[in-house]
DNA sequence: GTTGAGCGTT
């Protein structure tokens, strides 16, 4: 995503979003993920270190009932990671989430909107190419089986 | 204590 570091370049320093961007944010929805979400689940990039769980649930509140909105923040160092995840109730309200604040401001930035990815994959659509191996191929009876008919006993 | 790619503690 070089468009994400590009743009927050470019915004980084002002404080006030320019109407003349949204504009500019068109394409980024157009080149988005456009079909429709299948959880309700959304991944939020790119949120500003000063954004907390309370803000991003404020920031996401009014497009649907918000089940949970979690910032995500490095155990070991207790930094903010910069990026966090919310839960919608249903993926209507995640998609309608998506579509009115993906690229918009959080607390001077801005955020991105992605549907998270699930964090255990529990039904892998194709199963992994399992080589098989026949280790126990089938017991070749006659081939070392000694010929009694031709013994030493003459 | 560098300025930001990314998918979370259970």
């Amino acid at each position: 995503m070089a468009y994400a570091s590009a743009f927050r370049r470019v915004l980084s320093g002002s404080s006030t979003p320019s109407p003349i961007f949204r504009s500019q944010f068109a394409w980024i929805r157009h080149n988005s993920t456009l079909p429709t979400l299948t959880s309700p689940k959304l991944f939020i990039s790119g949120i500003s270190k000063n954004t907390t769980d309370e803000s991003l649930f404020n920031a996401f509140a009014p497009y649907g009932r918000l089940l949970d909105a979690k910032v995500i923040m490095d155990r070991m160092s207790g930094k903010p990671k910069g990026f966090g995840f919310i839960t919608y109730e249903t993926v209507e309200e995640a998609e309608k989430a998506r579509e009115e604040m993906n690229a918009k401001y959080l607390d001077g930035w801005v955020i991105f909107v992605d549907p998270a990815r699930p964090r255990e994959p529990p039904p892998p659509p194709r199963q992994p190419p399992q080589q098989d191996l026949h280790l126990n191929p089938k017991p070749t009876e006659s081939l070392f089986a000694p010929n009694r008919t031709l013994g030493w006993s003459g």
